[in-house]
RNA sequence: GCCGGGGUGGCGAAACUGGUUAGACGCGAGGGACUUAAAAUCCCUUGGGCGAAAGCCCAUCUGGGUUCGACUCCCAGCCCCGGCACCA
């Protein structure tokens, strides 16, 4: 503390509060004391709060993660404040397409850019006063981590759960390279504007699709946001149906058959074709197939007249981006020359192609029933397709005309469907699907919309997929003591003419004996997405100073005492991929044997957006708020309160600076309030009571996430110590510094210090709260008569309903409304009293 | 289109499971004190209408409903934000 110099008549002014000051004390007292380094191994009641890393940019934070990592790190002293042994980490996302594409729009390589953006986010974290255990932090990048993401791709690749396959990727012929689907821009490359392809390149696959039914049934026992628990259960997007297998008839045998009616049964060696349904109970309605352009089979069907309109479909299919690809668009499609055979009706139906219909889902082939689909009856119309009716809703008839797709399933009963007609449609899909089992044309299968995690990126900034292609051997795993398979510093790590990955140009990395037999192999020249290095870094955190850390991922017995992850706070822009993919990584190694537990996350909570004049912020709208200069304004202490005081935590808003001086002034009143604080006489028991209120207020709502309640309560508190310039007690403010130390703890530890304290405030415990003195001894009784309130009695806490009956009809207020005979008495004990007349 | 979340003063927002005269807390605005003056600080007022006042009436997107009592529950509709979307 610097005394100010004071003039020798006047008594010695307190000192005043300057944040820069009180801030950066602190910033070094928590540094040489070691306030927030976490004891992992020493602990019995651990908290692990956990926040989103960042991706480490080169603009620096700005508030919206600010916003993020101030309301983890409130409820992260808050549990320390309750006695938990707390553990907050914070990392660095550095790899992926975002830092490749601005190191490749500034022209310095990813290797040189990233530690310079990690040593600036480092700065404005330190800076913000989280409570961050700084000797424990990852970054992804670097080969002692990426090691362990290696590590984990072998793990899943051991179990089966890796695979190569084709796969579109969206590829602009003017740049040769691979671009990400929000690189895309209406079917155009962002950066040159040509028009994007689809090229089908081999690449690896994590079979998440396997785990489909356990991740969506888990997420019933989560404590995680709603939001955010239906944004996963729509992305993995279980339907139940059939999957119904349609006889393709042969061109040859049955050329030029005029008959209609032909054998509907599979015998071997037919060709078949399998359609995923969910509506079974409209079979009778198919009245043509469709298989996606893509579909393996469309080659062995097509007739020769056809064959050339197909190739030709094809190819123009092929030409759109992924994105333009599955949207919604006027229908196109051509007949295939082939024809099918209804199971049901035993009707011969044409085989179609069409884009509508996606290869990636089901079976990549439907059977089409425009009477009952709004996709297939646009489709049925564009090409004079026949429509038949199978469904009647309320009040339609079996002939009623349909001129548009019925889709509804409310009442509606089968017609049209011989047997079946007058079942209802749950009835009818049960029926059918059973039947068409009896006679091996269908099974019922459930479908997920998830597909499978494909995580080949033909680019630069990421770790190299460990394994090593042989000709003899095939794709060979690299070995775990050869690990990690280091990225090498290329000077030519950008995209060019070539069209393959950049690692594919230096052959004097890519060329290496086959580990199993010895001859000469060829590594793996992809590297993996991004969002497997942030799926598993939570288990790495407590463990990167373990004893083991360079021969493990993690310490088994730390992770057993810390994890799984007690909360974890984050934005719902990750709900469905980040998310996801952590929680099917964690079930393959707990599958694998490596954690006892299957869930990463105990508890979720999604934060609100901080968006700003009704928009999101982003660097090419040039709204985005850099905290660093509202920090040297206000302090941080100031600016974590007010970002919190703005609205919920978990609804976010637009920022605006106005208000801010408000939470300045705020703090300054505590400031003051402490300053005065007189240590004589006893507390005031008006404001005692105030003061237990507010204990029990801000004690509910910060594990709530209700922070700007809480820091209203606070203030609603400040109003009432120092109302008619009253001098504070001690015993009226010592706690107060206490409940607004998580959210300005800078200041809080200062005045906890000012007060006579030696250890650290976040030891020193949350304050005990009386139910009883914050009660009072008296209640206050709205008092209603035929429903209006016309006034209220304060009468004992032990009032019971004749007491404040009498008390009512003693207030003047209420008296005269007061009817003489009261039909009806309501009294509902400590809030209100209402009588009818 | 489907699934979430919203709609309350000039503004950001409060209101426990339907129950203390809706609007706490903060910003802004108006007035006052202190000051030569300003800043800072402190005090008062601040949803709308009528009224000299007491007071009365109207107000939580709109329209219906349930209830002694509705921002809160139900039905119908409008608008905004977020996600998903040719997934059969």
């Amino acid at each position: 503390m610097t005394a100010q110099t004071t003039p020798a008549s006047g008594p010695p002014e307190p000192p005043a509060y300057i944040p820069a000051t009180v801030e950066s004390k602190w910033r070094e007292r928590w540094a040489a004391r070691g306030t927030n380094v976490a004891s992992i191994e020493g602990s019995d009641r651990p908290f692990y709060a956990l926040m989103m890393f960042p991706y480490p940019s080169a603009e620096g934070l700005h508030v919206g993660n600010l916003f993020a990592f101030t309301g983890n790190d409130i409820f992260a002293r808050f549990q320390r404040l309750q006695g938990r042994q707390v553990f907050e980490p914070i990392g660095f996302d550095a790899f992926g397409i975002h830092s490749e594409n601005y190191a490749l729009k500034v022209g310095t390589h990813p290797m040189e850019l990233i530690p310079r953006n990690v040593a600036n986010f480092t700065r404005q974290l330190t800076a913000a006063g989280f409570m961050v255990d700084w000797t424990r932090t990852v970054d992804t990048t670097h080969p002692s981590y990426y090691r362990w993401t290696q590590w984990v791709f072998l793990q899943l690749f051991k179990r089966g759960l890796a695979y190569r396959k084709k796969a579109a990727v969206n590829w602009c012929p003017s740049c040769m390279t691979v671009l990400a689907n929000e690189q895309v821009e209406g079917g155009a490359c962002e950066r040159c504007g040509t028009q994007v392809e689809q090229r089908a390149l081999e690449q690896w696959f994590f079979h998440i699709t396997d785990y489909a039914a356990r991740l969506l049934g888990n997420l019933d026992s989560l404590d995680w946001s709603n939001t955010t628990k239906t944004a996963q259960r729509t992305w993995i997007g279980r339907s139940e149906g059939a999957e119904i297998r349609f006889r393709i008839l042969n061109p040859l045998e049955d050329a030029g058959s005029a008959a209609v009616h032909v054998s509907t049964q599979i015998t071997p060696g037919t060709r078949e074709l399998p359609v995923f349904t969910t509506r079974p109970d409209t079979i009778f309605g198919a009245t043509y197939l469709v298989l996606a352009p893509e579909h393996p089979l469309l080659d062995d069907i097509v007739s020769e007249e056809q064959r050339s309109a197909v190739v030709a479909y094809r190819v123009q299919a092929s030409k759109q981006d992924l994105i333009t690809r599955k949207s919604v668009r006027e229908k196109t499609g051509v007949f295939t020359g082939a024809y099918a055979v209804n199971p049901a009706t035993g009707e011969m139906i044409p085989v179609w192609t069409a884009d509508y219909v996606l290869m990636d889902y089901g079976t990549g082939a439907i059977m089409a029933v425009p009477g009952h689909d709004e996709r297939d009856f646009e489709f049925a119309q564009a090409f004079g397709l026949p429509v038949e009716r199978v469904v009647a809703g309320p009040g339609q008839k079996a002939k009623t005309p349909l001129t548009e797709a019925y889709t509804e399933t409310e009442g509606a009963t089968l017609v049209n469907s011989e047997k079946f007609n007058g079942y209802s449609i749950d009835e009818g899909k049960k029926a059918i699907t059973a039947w068409l089992e009896e006679q091996h044309a269908a099974k019922a299968v459930t479908n997920y919309r998830l597909h499978d995690w494909c995580i080949s990126r033909q680019r630069y900034w990421g770790p190299p997929i460990p394994i090593i292609h042989c000709d003899a051997c095939g794709a060979v795993p690299v070995p775990d003591a050869d690990l990690p398979v280091i990225l090498p510093n290329i000077p030519d790590f950008k995209p060019d003419d070539s069209g393959v990955s950049p690692l594919a140009r230096h052959e004097e990395w890519y060329r290496v004996p086959c580990p199993a037999c010895g001859k000469p192999a060829r590594r793996e020249t992809d590297v993996s997405d991004t969002f497997l290095d942030s799926g598993w870094y939570f288990l790495r955190y407590p463990s990167v100073r373990a004893a083991d850390a360079d021969a493990a991922p993690f310490n088994a017995e730390i992770t057993k005492r810390w994890l799984p992850v007690d909360s974890y706070i984050g934005g719902n822009e990750h709900a469905v991929l980040h998310l996801l993919y952590s929680r099917f990584l964690t079930m393959v190694l707990h599958d694998a044997g490596h954690l006892a537990f299957e869930e990463p996350f105990t508890k979720f909570r999604a934060h609100g957006l901080i968006i700003r004049d009704g928009a999101k912020m982003s660097k090419s709208k040039g709204n985005v708020v850099i905290p660093d200069v509202y920090i040297n304004e206000w302090g941080a202490d100031t600016f974590r309160t007010y970002l919190m005081f703005l609205g919920p935590f978990e609804e976010g808003g637009d920022f605006r600076d106005a208000g801010i001086s408000g939470v300045r002034r705020f703090l300054d009143r505590i400031w003051a309030s402490v300053q005065a604080a007189s240590a004589t006489g006893a507390p005031h028991e008006e404001v005692m009571r105030k003061l237990h209120a507010t204990i029990r207020k801000v004690g509910e709502d910060i594990p709530r996430l209700q922070y700007n309640t809480a820091i209203a309560a606070m203030m609603e508190y400040v109003n009432v110590l120092r109302r008619g310039e009253r001098t504070p007690h001690r015993a009226e403010v010592e706690p107060l510094v206490q409940l607004v130390s998580p959210f300005a703890p800078h200041v809080a530890e200062e005045l906890w210090e000012m007060l006579g304290h030696t250890t650290g405030i976040f030891d020193s415990g949350w304050p005990a709260f009386d139910a009883a003195l914050a009660a009072g001894d008296t209640m206050t009784i709205a008092v209603q008569v035929n429903g209006k309130t016309r006034g209220s009695v304060v009468v004992p806490q032990s009032a019971d309903e004749p007491a404040v009956v009498a008390a009512a009809k003693a207030d003047a207020a209420v008296a005269k409304f007061f009817p003489a005979s009261p039909r009806k008495v309501i009294y509902v004990p400590g809030r209100i009293l209402n009588v009818v007349g």
